[in-house]
DNA sequence: ATCAATGATATTGTATACAATATAGCGGTC
DNA sequence: GACCGCTATATTGTATACAATATCATTGAT
C-alpha cells in the first residue's frame, strides 16, 4: 500500500468533498479560507490547495480575487451529467462486447449475484456498493484505461444522486433485471444491444426523471 | 470582457502547458519548483498552484513529498485517448442529429467552407483552426453543455497530435470529405450515420495509426 | 566490494508576513 | 432620495520563513 497520502491538503479536499456531498452547503455558498483554516486548525495554505482540488473536480468555482464558491448542479446540469454518463457507459459496453475477457464476465456475474443478495435483505448501501462494482467491471471490460478512469470519475460525482434513487420502490429490482440483460448481451458479444441496454439503464427518463427531481427538491 | 485572469498562477499554468505541448519536456521530467520560480521570476507559491492545475488536467503527476513530473502519454494511452475522443464525438453527433438548430447547421457549413479555403492555400494552421470550430459546433449541437465542455477539454489535450497529423499528404482533403458527410447526415437527422461518421473521422486506424506513431517517434 | 546505518543537504509542505485588490460604509452633490 | 466618489476594512494573491521529509554521500561492518 503506497503513499498513504499524508498531505494535509488532500485530506482536507476529501473532507470538503464529503461535506459538499452531504448537503452541508448550498449552491453558491462561499468557501471562506480563514473560516476553513480555523475549522481544520491549519493555515490558509493547505486550505487553498484543497480548494483548488475542489475546483478541479468541478464541485466549486473560483472567481479570481473574489473567492471560491460551491457549485452544485441544478436540474439542467444534472440531466446533462446523467446523459453524459449514459453515453460514456454505452461506449464502454459497446467496446466491452468485443473485448471483455472470461474473467471480466465472471466478475460481472459475481457482482450481480451479490446485488441479488443485497436485494433480498433490502440493503440499499450494500446494493449500491455492488452496483458500483458491476459498472466498474464494465469500464474495465472496455480495455481502455483512459475511458475507464473518466467514467469512474463521473460516476463518483453522481454517486449521491444515484444512491438516493435506489430507495424508490422497485428501483433495485428493475436495476437488477437490467444488469442481467446487459451481461447477456455481452456474453453474446452483441455490442449494439449492450450499448443500448446500458444507455437505457443509466439514462434518466420517465419515472426516474420525476424521482430525481423530487429528490433534488427535498434538499 | 470580464476577469482578464490576472492571477499569475494561471498565466504560469498556461505557459507551462504550452511548453509541455511544444515538446520542451520529456516524459518523467521533474518540474522543479525553485527552478521554475526563478525562471518565471516569482516565488514558489504561484508555481505550486500552477503545477496543481497541470496535475488536474492530467499533464503532470504529483507524487507526495517527491514533486510533480510531466506525464506525456505513451502510444497506448494516446490510442486510448483518441478512442475516447471518438466515442465522445460520436455521442455528440448522435444527440445533435435530433437537436441541432438551423443556425447550428449554418455554423457547420460556414466552418466547412472556411476549411475548404484553407485547403486551397495549403494552410495547415488555418485549417486546424476551422476544423476546431467545426467540431465545437457539433458539441454545441448536442445541446449538452456538460458533454460539450468535456469534449472540448479532451480535444484541447489532443490538439498537438491532431494538428501534426494534418501535415500528412491528403489528410486535409480526406478530413474535409468526412466533414461534408457528417453535415449531410445531420441534415437528414440520421443519428446512426452521423454517429458512425464522426467516430470514423476521429478514430485512429489504418494509415492514421502509422502516421501517429511516426509522429510520436520523431520527438 | 557490497550493503547498512548515519549524518548532511536538498526539496516539499505548511505557517506567517506582506501586497494588491475588492467590498462596504460614509459623505457629498445633483 | 439616488447616485457618485472616496476612505476604511476585509479578503485574496504572493513572498518569505520555518518544519518535515526525502535524497545523497560518507563511513563502517561483514
Amino acid at each position: 500500500m503506497p503513499s498513504m497520502e499524508s498531505r494535509r491538503a488532500t485530506q482536507i479536499a476529501e473532507a470538503l468533498q464529503q461535506q459538499v456531498f452531504s448537503g452541508r452547503y448550498e449552491d453558491g455558498d462561499k468557501l471562506d479560507e480563514v473560516r476553513l483554516a480555523e475549522q481544520f486548525e491549519v493555515s490558509r495554505t493547505p486550505i487553498r490547495e484543497a480548494l483548488q482540488e475542489l475546483v478541479g473536480t468541478g464541485l466549486a468555482e473560483q472567481i479570481p480575487r473574489r473567492g471560491v464558491f460551491v457549485r452544485l448542479p441544478g436540474p439542467v446540469e444534472l440531466m446533462e451529467m446523467f446523459e453524459t454518463m449514459a453515453e460514456l457507459e454505452a461506449a464502454c459496453a459497446r467496446l466491452a462486447a468485443s473485448r471483455i475477457t472470461d474473467t471480466g464476465l465472471a466478475q460481472l456475474r459475481e457482482a450481480n449475484s451479490k446485488c441479488q443478495e443485497a436485494i433480498e435483505v433490502q440493503d440499499f448501501d450494500r446494493y449500491y456498493a455492488q452496483n458500483e462494482a458491476f459498472h466498474q467491471a464494465i469500464y474495465r471490460g472496455a480495455a481502455n484505461g483512459f475511458l475507464a478512469k473518466h467514467a469512474a470519475q463521473l460516476q463518483n460525482r453522481l454517486k449521491p444522486y444515484r444512491k438516493e434513487q435506489l430507495r424508490f420502490r422497485g428501483r433495485m429490482d428493475q436495476s437488477m433485471a437490467e444488469h442481467v440483460a446487459i451481461v447477456a448481451a455481452l456474453e453474446r458479444g452483441d455490442g449494439r444491444a449492450a450499448e443500448q441496454a446500458l444507455r437505457d439503464h443509466v439514462a434518466v427518463q420517465g419515472e426516474k426523471f420525476h424521482q430525481l427531481m423530487a429528490n433534488l427538491n427535498s434538499k
